[in-house]
RNA sequence: GCGGUAGUGGUGAAGUGGUUAACACACUGGUUUGUGGAUCCAGCAUGCGAGGGUUCGAUCCCCUUCUACCGCCCCA
């Protein structure tokens, strides 16, 4: 390394050749099952109004308050790279009218693409990360809840993933909510001093987030805190009932989890985290989070509209389906190589690759004059199953040479076959 | 934002305050004047993340900085 002047921002990372088969593997599955589910792409920009995601995502959420990869553009404007998906999503669903009457209600979403948070890089964690996420707007139902929990699954499970764990939670309406949060500062005021700086703020700011810490102070606290599940309003038990038994009925096994928050303010009733149990991903074991969410688009401007999403951390998935040995081998092999000999090649060789691409094979030919042991061991590397050879002797005679590598065979055949029956010639190879 | 560990060629790495920085893999060339996977031979870091300092002299000591990995917080 001479002079490394550039490197690549921190937290970020080169995807190459090697490793983009992989995602591309796991994106087009998404694709086509979230296809089934009748969910389509939507591409929103990477950066927001600094205030697409304060709002939505809550004034005191670590997300916003820490994390947000924020600047000021040349015209003085407060932009921020999206730290996630949903914000995003659900501003152009209001600002395009996508809750009109001509849109399919609940109007499903999905997106596939990269966000960002400015934190300390560590395992299954990046500034610039990815994600897959669905959103679907515009119907209460809890089937719907559970239609997205159980895309994520099938997702997962198509992928090959095993040792899944699915924690379920609800926070109820806003009624529940606000039951709950005063009964939770009523239970937590009287020890406020002993609880750690961190949560002695969420006690005023948001005192759900207490129960989301992890400090050892707070978690004698938490333990015997009041659960929300005892503040359900009617409906929002209906709700939870039903979810519980439609997740059931599909046999999904899940794990209910009281305490558990979710670190952006606009969720309500169902709340999910799918995580793995493998030990390789210790400190980042969810890889999808998500839930319901009722405000935000009316937060942004537009009518009075329910939400339910998730998102899936694509790093962690791509760790974890290395860690499972269940990730895709990739194909790199070559179909023909053209070895060329002799500076007087050079056009043929030309015209031959191109000839043998036009019919749809896979090809490569050599550019830098080397030997015709090198050139055959450059084929043999890309375990290319055929090899054209032309030399001068060839080019005089207006010939080639096929050579089919596993077999060793070689046969000489006219150019001009060559350009108009090349798939006739590799087909009938082994009956003459 | 705080803490820990590390940074030598394309890769994995050894190494020492002092003439030419091991070894292996990969790659290139040759052994076979135009044909692969084997053998053997040869070549391949004026450089030890960057910038300062100590020293007669530093890759090795000190400081700063950058980056990576891991942990805390929190999350995908």
């Amino acid at each position: 390394m001479a002079k490394a002047t550039f490197q690549k921002p921190k937290g970020t990372a080169d995807l190459l050749p090697e490793q983009t088969a992989q995602w591309q593997h796991i994106e087009n599955i998404a694709r086509l099952l979230f296809r089934d589910y009748n969910f389509k792409e939507i591409r929103t920009p990477m950066f927001e109004n600094f205030e697409v995601f304060s709002r939505s995502a809550g004034d005191t959420s670590d997300v916003v308050t820490k994390e947000m990869y924020d600047f000021h553009d040349k015209g003085d404007r407060h932009i921020a790279l999206r730290p996630e998906g949903t914000a995003g999503v659900v501003r152009a669903f209001v600002e395009n009218k996508l809750y009109g009457p001509e849109f399919d209600k609940p109007y499903k979403a999905f997106y596939i693409g990269p966000m960002f948070r400015y934190e300390r890089p560590q395992a299954g964690r990046f500034r610039q990360f990815h994600q897959i996420g669905v959103e679907a707007f515009g119907s209460e139902s809890p089937a719907l809840d559970v239609e997205v929990i159980a895309m994520a699954i099938d997702f997962f499970k198509t992928l090959g993933l095993e040792n899944l764990r699915v924690a379920i939670n609800t926070l109820g309406d806003q009624l529940s909510r606000d039951q709950y949060r005063q009964a939770l500062i009523d239970y937590l005021r009287p020890h406020a001093t002993e609880l750690s700086q961190d949560s002695q703020e969420r006690l005023d700011k948001n005192p759900l987030r207490v129960l989301d810490s992890k400090d050892p102070k707070d978690q004698k606290f938490v333990a015997n805190a009041p659960s929300i599940l005892d503040y359900l309003s009617d409906e929002a038990t209906q709700h939870w009932q039903t979810v519980k038994e439609m997740l059931t009925a599909l046999n999904i096994d899940f794990v209910i989890d009281a305490t558990m928050v979710r670190g952006l303010d606009y969720y309500n009733d169902t709340i999910f985290e799918i995580m793995t149990v493998d030990d390789s991903l210790k400190g980042a074991a969810t890889i999808a989070g998500g839930g319901r969410y009722s405000g935000l688009v009316k937060e942004f401007g537009g009518p009075e509209t329910p939400g339910v999403g998730f998102g899936i951390g694509m790093e962690r998935l791509i760790s974890l389906l290395i860690a499972q040995n269940v990730a895709p081998t990739i194909d790199n092999t070559l179909d023909f190589y053209v070895v060329n000999i002799g500076k007087q090649t050079d056009v043929v060789a030309t015209q031959i690759v191109q000839a043998v691409r036009s019919f749809g094979y896979a090809a490569e030919r050599d550019y830098l004059s080397r030997s015709a042991k090198a050139q055959f061991k450059t084929a043999d590397r890309h375990k290319s199953q055929y090899v054209i050879t032309i030399g001068e002797t060839e080019l005089y005679n207006h010939v080639a040479n096929i050579k089919n590598m596993s077999t060793g065979q070689q046969q000489t055949i006219k150019l001009a076959d060559l350009y108009t029956d090349l798939p006739t010639i590799i087909d009938s190879e082994g009956d003459n």
